[in-house]
DNA sequence: GTTTAACATGTCGTTATGCGACATGTCGAG
DNA sequence: CTCGACATGTCGCATAACGACATGTTAAAC
């Protein structure tokens, strides 16, 4: 295919930084509750996810003044905000052909 | 993730599956339509794809009267046809969701 | 004060999949 | 007879997901 779609965990990670800058940890909490505690991520697919979306900049380091642990939080870039409203439109106009046509079938 | 989301290739030909039966040829050309020509999938991609639907019993072989040339056209499973369903629930879930979030960081 | 659970980040090897390139052949139009 | 659309398929490479493992911190409960 020629316009890679976004993987989920991907679309999931830009998600939940959409409204909030989040670290690692808060992501994996957050992706959880995103789908109704249905989806868990392993720490291997976020991390791995998380170092390429940097490497595209498509997220960037947030830096945030609680010192007191480790931790490390990503915000959206504007590229990466575009990404994700793209990606949105094109999953809207998929699901609408994909229930019209079962819709169809139904007659 | 526990439960494993439908890639994109395999979205689409369960869609493009939903209405009527088709062959191979069939579904990369519906494809290619049904995102506005944007998404050409490789041959590679479409017979690995039904493969494996086929060996899950999503899809299953339809026998169609013309016997003109060599094709062989497939059809959902009433299985198929409920993970179509299921998926694009889950989708529009997440897309509205994501909405949302854009939505709300944009105050 | 020590044990326990949630918090927090990361690596590694396996497996699955997508995808481009290649291969092969048919059919109808011009 | 030749060319482009129709039609199916294989193969190898690259990438990504994912579970398992590894490591350390902080706060609460006992």
């Amino acid at each position: 295919m020629e316009a890679k779609p976004l993987t989920e965990p991907v679309l999931l990670i830009l998600t939940s930084l959409a409204n909030q800058p989040r670290h690692g940890y808060a992501l994996l909490k957050d992706i959880e509750g995103l789908s109704g505690g249905r989806v868990r991520m392993s720490t291997g697919t976020l991390f791995g996810a998380l170092r390429r979306l940097l490497e595209d900049g498509w997220i960037e380091p947030f830096e945030q003044m609680d010192t007191s642990r480790q931790k490390q939080a990503y915000r959206l870039t504007t590229v990466g905000r575009r990404q994700l409203q793209m990606e949105l439109d094109r999953m809207r106009q998929l699901t609408r052909a994909g229930f019209a046509r079962l819709r169809a079938s139904e007659v």
